[in-house]
RNA sequence: GGAGGGGUUCCCGAGUGGUCAAAGGGAACAGACUGUAAAUCUGUCGGCGACGCCUUCGGAGGUUCGAAUCCUCCCCCCUCCA
C-alpha cells in the first residue's frame, strides 16, 4: 500500500516538475504531496496587459498540471499591487494603472484563463481584498522584513541603480506585498516565472515570519518572443496573443525561426518529450521538412484556442497568402466614392485604411509593394479609374477590394 | 538644504548658433532571396498632391537676420554632500 502511494507521488511530482526550472524544495513538495490533501497552488497575476499571450500559457498549462492531479488553484489577480507596477525585468519605472484600468483589465483575465484552466475547479482571487486592509503598521513590519541592499541584489533594481535609473521606493514593496499574499492565501506552492524567483522567495521568507508553513516554489522558463531573444511581452510588440484571430496566430508562429519552433514545441505543446525528440532529429537528418514540422506547431497551438476547424482554415489562408500569393477568401472592402473620373492613388490607399498616409502611400508604391488587379504600380501619380471594383494589395499581406460608387 | 550632471524624433543615443527633419544603432516597414522561414543584402523610416512648404529636440518666455544649440523662469530625473 505505501508503494502504490510513493509511486502516485512519483508520477504526480514527475508531471509537476516537467519543464520547470527551480523547484525550491524538491523534497518539501513531496511531502506535502505526500500529506494527500489538496494543495493550495498560487500564481499571480498582474492586471496590466488584458491580453494573455503564449507566454502567460506556459505558467497556466502547469496550473492545468496541478488541476489535473486535484489540486486547488488560486488564480491571484494583483489588482493592487497591479497600481504598482512589477519592477520585474523592467529597465524603468512602470506608470501605475488607475482602478479603472485594472477592474476592466482582470476581467477579460479571466475570460481567457478558463480557455485553459476549468473554472470549476479555479479561485480566482484578488489580493486588493486584504492589502487594502493593511495598517500603516502592518506595511511597517513588511517593510522591516528586507533590507535595501538585499533588495538590491535583485538583478533589475540593480542593473537600474547601476545605470542611474530612477527606483521608486514603492517598488520595493511589491516583492513584499506578493510575498504577503502568500502568508494570507496560505499558499502550499506557488508558481511563476524565472524571472519571478525573488518575489517568489520572498512569499517563504514572509509566511516563516509569519509563523506559517513555507510554499514550495515553482518556476517555468520565459517564452521567448517572436524575435527569439526578448521573452514575450505585450509591451515589446513580440507576442502572440490567445485571443488573436487564427490567421494571425498561425501566421506568426510561421514566421519564428527554426530554433525558436523547437523551443516553442518544448514549452507548449502538448506531444510528449520523446515525441519533440524525434521531430528535431528527424529535421536534422532531412527526413522532416522544417516548414512541415512548423505547420504542425502552428495548427496544434491554433487549435487550442480556436477549435481544429479554425486551425485548418487559417492553414489554408495561410497557404494562399503567402506561399501562392494570392488574395485570401476574405477581403476587406472599402466602397469609394470619386469625385472625378479617377482617383489619385496615394488618396485610394490612405481612404481604403491600406496605409497611414500619403508617404506612406508613396513609399509603398516607389518600393514596388503596391498591386492593383495583380499588377505592380510604380508611378506614384497613378490615377486610378473610378469604375465597378479592383483588388489592391499593399506589401505581402495587406489587402482590400474597393468598389466605387 | 547645498554642489554638479542630464531631459533630442517609436527606443537607445550623437549634435552645443546657420550646411539640422537632426549622425549612428535598434525596432518597424518594403524589395531581393526563401520555407511568409531565420540569417543576409538593398531601400524607406515627422506631416503634406511634395525637389518646396509646415510642425518637432522637457514646458513657457527672451536674445538673434537665424536656436535642439545662448539667456531667464518652471517641471522632471540622476550623482555626491548634508
Amino acid at each position: 500500500m505505501t508503494d502504490t502511494k510513493n509511486q502516485d507521488i512519483d508520477s504526480q511530482l514527475a508531471l509537476i516538475t516537467r519543464g520547470a526550472v527551480d523547484v525550491i524544495s524538491e523534497e518539501e513538495l513531496r511531502e506535502k504531496l505526500a500529506s494527500g490533501r489538496p494543495l493550495r497552488v498560487k500564481a499571480g497575476f498582474d492586471p496590466t496587459a488584458p491580453d494573455l499571450h503564449l507566454g502567460h500559457t506556459v505558467l497556466i498549462h502547469k496550473l492545468k498540471h496541478f488541476q489535473d492531479l486535484g489540486h486547488h488553484i488560486l488564480f491571484l489577480i494583483g489588482d493592487f499591487t497591479g497600481m504598482i507596477g512589477d519592477p520585474t525585468g523592467k529597465s524603468e519605472t512602470r506608470p501605475p494603472l488607475t482602478p479603472e484600468e485594472v477592474k476592466r483589465n482582470a476581467r477579460t483575465y479571466q475570460d481567457q484563463i478558463f480557455r485553459i484552466l476549468d473554472p470549476e475547479k479555479t479561485e480566482v482571487v484578488f489580493n486588493s481584498k486584504w492589502l487594502n486592509r493593511l495598517s500603516p503598521q502592518d506595511f511597517i513590519r513588511l517593510a522591516a522584513q528586507q533590507t535595501v541592499a538585499r533588495m538590491l541584489e535583485r538583478d533589475d533594481f540593480k542593473k537600474r541603480f547601476a545605470s542611474g535609473s530612477p527606483i521608486g521606493i514603492h517598488e520595493f514593496l511589491y516583492p513584499l506585498m506578493q510575498g504577503y499574499d502568500s502568508v494570507a492565501l496560505e499558499a502550499d506552492v506557488e508558481v511563476g516565472g524565472t524571472d519571478q524567483l525573488f518575489n517568489l522567495l520572498m512569499g517563504r521568507t514572509l509566511q516563516k515570519a509569519w509563523g506559517k508553513p513555507q510554499q514550495a516554489v515553482l518556476t517555468m522558463p520565459l517564452l521567448e518572443g517572436l524575435d527569439g531573444v526578448n521573452k514575450m511581452s505585450k509591451s515589446l510588440g513580440n507576442y502572440i496573443g490567445i485571443t488573436e484571430k487564427p490567421e494571425d496566430i498561425y501566421g506568426k508562429l510561421m514566421s519564428v525561426s527554426d530554433q525558436l519552433m523547437f523551443r516553442y514545441y518544448e514549452l507548449l505543446s502538448d506531444l510528449s518529450t520523446a515525441e519533440i525528440e524525434a521531430l528535431k532529429a528527424g529535421v536534422a537528418a532531412g527526413r522532416e521538412h522544417p516548414k512541415a514540422v512548423k505547420q504542425k506547431l502552428a495548427r496544434e497551438i491554433c487549435a487550442r484556442f480556436h477549435g481544429r476547424d479554425a486551425a485548418e482554415k487559417a492553414e489554408a489562408h495561410f497557404e494562399t497568402v503567402f506561399r501562392k500569393h494570392e488574395a485570401p477568401d476574405e477581403v476587406p472592402e472599402y466602397r469609394c466614392q470619386a469625385d472625378g473620373d479617377t482617383v489619385w492613388l496615394p488618396r485610394l490607399l490612405v481612404d481604403a485604411g491600406l496605409v497611414k498616409g500619403t508617404g506612406e502611400a508613396r513609399r509603398m508604391i516607389k518600393q514596388n509593394a503596391v498591386s492593383l488587379d495583380g499588377e505592380k504600380v510604380g508611378d506614384i501619380d497613378f490615377e486610378v479609374p473610378a469604375g465597378g471594383e479592383i483588388l489592391v494589395k499593399v506589401g505581402k499581406r495587406r489587402f482590400c477590394r474597393i468598389r466605387f460608387s
